[in-house]
DNA sequence: AATCTAATGCGAGCACGTTCGCGTTAGATT
DNA sequence: AATCTAACGCGAACGTGCTCGCATTAGATT
């Protein structure tokens, strides 16, 4: 594992200089990764990203102030690398139907999102995002690869004929995650049982309706 | 004057000193103000958050940095009030079908937030709501009183027939509202005609269903 | 086990954001 | 029009976030 590190997080496009814990993975690196990171999810748990400083990290994980910034440089750096750390995989139903297996789906995320610690980590990711240019694109591109993942459950709907055949997978996931985000960011109220059951009706509905078909959003109807 | 100002700028809960600019809003305050909120928008514009700063605000606005700092404390105030002020109200359509009328909405927000402006206002809010609690509240009060006005189509659709009485009014709008805020956060794709359509057309698909009645979540299917 | 060097610890120093006191301006009041 | 004072302009000073050079440690290599 991690045996190159190289470009994995923000922008390194001239080959100069590995980032440091890239050439020596091993040990006391590791120890300091760890320990960073853990700290700062701590710190997220308690104060949020409003009140994440570099010193309270270096502080609660006992590394020295320098030594976290030569390695991440900023905050929003290391969120980002907890962020797919935690990459907390939300488990993939398969139960037959679609219909219950966006259920599934939904109850995973919220069950995820209802932990305060990790709804943190995700307010703190998105907030990052709009803050730094490389925060976004592994916003971007890691949720991008989420939704293909979980599109398997959409495709295996398209082959027992529950679903048109030219239903776009990715639409379907989205719409089925985006609620959760609104009441996350926007409104900003509790992440409950009710939402998932209604999100996955609704993800439901609009499929079996046909809304999400690439050839014609509104076929079947008038 | 300046006798004291404990507490002026951080959380005002105690009946003391007014915010400067609120005893006298005449003239040359006002002036002041709409220097302020322009040079935001139009540093928003340009390099978003992560590059808004007090002194570029002072600067471009021709505000001294000083008195910037005494009106509103931090950035993120100046962007709450840029964007109650902006507040451009999304006209509400009334064609006499929940469905027209929804996809009126869905392509007045996305009409909204094609304009990279408006997107980045849209950004630096919830990104400052994660930061300062003030700001949490002041965007989840304005997207639930934005919501509140919205549920007219829906309660003149329950009038109509064309939806279950018992349906949450609330829960359709914000089912019409999240997509756009996934994709604007989230997925960080372009906001099209492509997105409103389909996301009024789920929405619609939706309600009609029953998906979003207060009784049952999942009433007239099986 | 001897050697090499990436990674870390340490503290000084720099830069920037933020605050404060005082004098001035201009809108409001009489 | 004379007076009052909230709001503003100005610059100095303060504090905090961040960087840098050097010494030390410890994982990797032979």
């Amino acid at each position: 594992m991690g045996r190159d590190r190289a470009g994995q997080l923000g922008e390194r496009m001239s080959e100069e200089e590995p980032t440091p814990g890239s050439v020596r993975p091993g040990g006391r690196t590791a120890r300091t990764r760890a320990a960073v990171l853990t700290a700062t999810l701590d710190e997220l748990g308690e104060g949020g990203y409003g009140e994440l400083t570099m010193e309270k990290i270096a502080q609660r994980s006992g590394v020295h102030l320098a030594t976290v910034y030569r390695r991440w440089g900023t905050v929003e750096r290391i969120i980002c690398e907890l962020m797919i750390d935690k990459s907390a995989d939300i488990a993939l139903p398969d139960t037959g139907s679609l219909r219950a297996d966006l259920l599934g789906l939904a109850s995973g995320i919220g069950g995820f999102y209802a932990a305060p610690r990790n709804r943190r980590v995700m307010e703190a990711v998105v907030a990052a995002a709009v803050r730094q240019p490389y925060a976004a694109e592994m916003l971007r591109d890691f949720f991008r690869d989420r939704r293909r993942e979980a599109a398997v459950l959409v495709r295996r709907a398209i082959e027992r004929g529950e679903v048109a055949a030219d239903t776009d997978t990715d639409v379907v996931i989205a719409a089925l995650g985006a609620p959760f985000y609104y009441r996350l960011l926007v409104s900003r109220g509790p992440i409950d049982w009710h939402l998932a059951e209604t999100t996955a009706a609704a993800a439901y509905e609009a499929a079996r309706a046909g809304v999400f078909r690439r050839a014609a959003a509104d076929a079947d109807e008038g």
